[in-house]
DNA sequence: CGCGGGTTTGATGATGCTCAAGCCCGGTGG
DNA sequence: CCACCGGGCTTGAGCATCATCAAACCCGCG
């Protein structure tokens, strides 16, 4: 379980880790499986590791004072996830995290300085700083494009850029992404096939 | 001018900064004087430096299709403002920051090092990656309650959270950084006057 | 066959936008 | 001193977008 993580570093920064490195990282890292709807974090609690997924897909959401969730980020195969805020401030994390297909994924632990430890590796810690910088760029532009665009043009936009979502995501999940209900994307796709 | 900065640094880290790292910093950033309106970037400009701004106020925005501006970053004293993205990959920004008030700036460029070398300093290191945290933090956290929460409750957030942002900025300004019109937030304002 | 998750459709209503007009107020120039 | 101008803010009428609610449909599966 643990080659997908190794391939997916060196594939990243292009340069190979050393034995002792993985080493480090085979100790480091626990592996779980997720069963489907199986929470990786929930609400109220302090997220205590960033996870690697290795194989499956999660939601992260909250749910309103009607009861109703709203997603705030989908992750697939290849993804990181965690609860940055609490992670890193030990706070209550406002968000659930569920395995919206069974999952199998790495955790690694913030307790008895892993985390910390994986970050000497110079290798990780550029990775880690790229898909820092990287992640931010995306959410800016997400928050950007939900004030600026309308809702058909993020959904063409996701369409675009995210295909692989829609291979694990029924539609009203990904409605909800975008910050729409069901209904109206529904009818977006149907306006879009009609004009293309 | 550069007090600001040296105070900035040494408040958020809590650690005091030596002799020669001041000096440094002192060689590293560009001292700089924008008069109200003028540019610090524009749009197809690749961002060359990191900004902290010692006195004063910019926006960051973008023009629509139809001339419109959508301001979507606002930054005052003591605030670090750049384009993250055109920065560190060095594609041309597709945003325009200016100056709305008179400001006085630090330019930190990333040319001949020299961002990477004020980067080695193990205090300005540690105030960066927080910094990235928080912010990154706020973006998220800005995305979520633009997808999910009303106008109005954006509104009242900004009040709450950000006052400073309303001694700097007409309303007009602070509308459309909430992403609405300056109609709407003039409405919900006088109806928050009648409820309170 | 019937059930459940997912998707679609239609009717209705709220929220926020557009456009157009007017107000307030602090300059500036005659 | 007044007249005018421009930036900022407010108000109102009509409209577009999207949410809500309710119903139906579709389809794979026990």
């Amino acid at each position: 379980m643990l080659t997908p993580l190794i391939q997916y570093i060196t594939r990243q920064s292009q340069t190979p880790l050393s034995e002792e490195d993985i080493q480090l990282i085979e100790k480091a890292f626990i592996p779980k499986k997720l069963k489907k709807r199986e929470f990786l974090l929930q609400e109220g609690e302090i997220c205590r590791y960033i996870t690697f997924i290795a194989k499956g897909a999660t939601r992260q959401y909250v749910v309103d004072d009607k009861g109703k969730e709203h997603i705030t980020n989908l992750s697939i195969t290849n993804w990181w996830v965690s609860d940055r805020e609490s992670f890193h401030e030990e706070t209550p994390s406002i968000y659930n995290i569920d395995a919206w297909q069974d999952c199998e994924v790495l955790l690694l632990p913030k307790a008895n300085g892993w985390y910390d430890k994986v970050n000497t590796i110079p290798t990780f810690c550029e990775m880690r700083k790229r898909l820092d910088d990287t992640h931010h760029i995306a959410t800016q532009k997400r928050l950007h494009s939900s004030i600026v665009e309308t809702a058909e043009h993020r959904y063409r936009e996701l369409e675009e850029k995210y295909p692989e979502f829609f291979l694990h995501f029924p539609l009203h999940i990904i409605a909800s992404y975008l910050g729409i209900t069901k209904e109206t994307l529904s009818r977006i796709r149907k306006h879009g096939m009609k004009k293309v």
